[in-house]
DNA sequence: TCACAAACATACTACTCGGTATGTTGTAAC
DNA sequence: GTTACAACATACCGAGTAGTATGTTTGTGA
């Protein structure tokens, strides 16, 4: 009956901005957490667009109350969804070349890395390859655009790491002399692929995994240049 | 007044069914090749889902009833221009894979061509690399099943085309023994990828054209494990 | 020249879906 | 035990859109 104006959905990504309490936020992310994976399995199996906000309700035998009572939009379920899903990848190969001083093998430990985590949060990766500059021509409010922006960010910071690690591996004699920036794509293309071809199998072993990612991690190495497969 | 039934839209790729009259067919084709592109066009930036049938009369200037004159559906205009970029594809590759009796060289040329009918047709191609599965949920119609069937039975041909090549690389001891099912996922994702990152720029040349394809190509060879760069 | 159909444009309908307003329930604090 | 709020469910609205029904124009063969 009242205007309580109901404790304020999540400010995408980048945080809340004037919340008075800051004490349900850990809480509150447990909470939002099977949101997160049942919109990124409703996404991959029909898309974004095609994707209602029902569909993911359903996904999860709720309504939509309580997505919307977490996310002020289905952009920023969205956006929420493929930040979750950079920071997946982000974490997994930056622990993965931890510690790998030589170029090459740092290379092949982040390629290793970045298969091995898409064959295992497929939903979530498939996401990400779905794109996000599409979302740039229908984008209104400019929040919105900001955090489109960081997540776009966020991706050149990712590209760069392997990057950097290419030219390394140049100028240590262990490849030979190419355009790192275009070399990137084709490499990060075999890589992410992946979200396109793989889907889990019955019964499919860790091991499989490993055989599978080992086999498209030595194809980018070797497109390379480098002499040493792994 | 009466109820003509309005000479029927073109049913999608496969050809007409019980069609009186085939004269239409040749004249129909150019008068359909605008809005294919047109469809292209707006598919790419919004994606599919998101493109409303004004969006793609819009590029035209013109209105929905030239659409749907030509389209039984938003599915099917969908299907015609994924079947016109995979015929792109496939012509431009085939053609340069003739008389190349080398695997590797084949290999090569088919992957060269492969990226270059990419930044030619990018807006078909990108259509091709948004997803047909996606469309196995939402179908409702069986002959729209059936197409779609068709259409990825002619992707799979087209992989069998790469395999069959790399197969024949191992045996004349080209390449290192590898399951070519896998390898072959690692090569079209770094070939298809450029649908993700390439972007035409104003004043490009052909040649530049020519050395990026080059690069991506070159990446692919070594990445199989062939001695020889291109 | 006239019937006729291809090739559109226009007007309209039925329905979906994002978003909101409001109701309900459990529970923790005091 | 009652206040208060988080965490939902329910009911509903309005905008956008796929598809249709119908009107209009233009070329063309008889």
């Amino acid at each position: 009956m009242s205007v309580a104006p109901q404790a304020e959905p999540r400010r995408a990504v980048d945080g809340r901005a004037g919340a008075r309490r800051a004490a349900p936020e850990p809480r509150d992310l447990d909470l939002a957490a099977p949101l997160l994976r049942a919109a990124a399995q409703a996404f991959m199996l029909k898309g974004y667009a095609a994707t209602s906000i029902d569909d993911v309700a359903e996904v999860l035998g709720c309504t939509k109350g309580r997505i919307y009572h977490h996310f002020r939009s289905k952009v920023d379920l969205f956006f929420e969804v493929h930040h979750e899903a950079m920071s997946m990848v982000m974490d997994a190969v930056r622990s993965a070349a931890e510690g790998v001083d030589d170029p090459l093998q740092r290379i092949a430990a982040m390629s290793r890395a970045h298969v091995l985590v898409i064959m295992r949060e497929i939903a979530f990766q498939c996401v990400v390859v779905q794109g996000l500059e599409m979302h740039l021509h229908t984008q209104t409010t400019p929040k919105q655009r900001r955090t489109l922006r960081t997540i776009l960010a966020l991706r050149d910071d990712y590209e760069r790491l392997f990057v950097e690690s290419i030219e390394q591996a140049i100028r240590a004699g262990q490849v030979p002399p190419q355009d790192a920036r275009v070399t990137v794509k084709a490499l990060l293309g075999a890589l992410n692929w992946t979200t396109i071809w793989y889907r889990p199998r019955r019964g499919e072993t860790e091991a499989q995994r490993q055989t599978l990612a080992d086999s498209i991690a030595a194809f980018c190495l070797r497109g390379l240049g480098g002499a040493h497969a792994a």
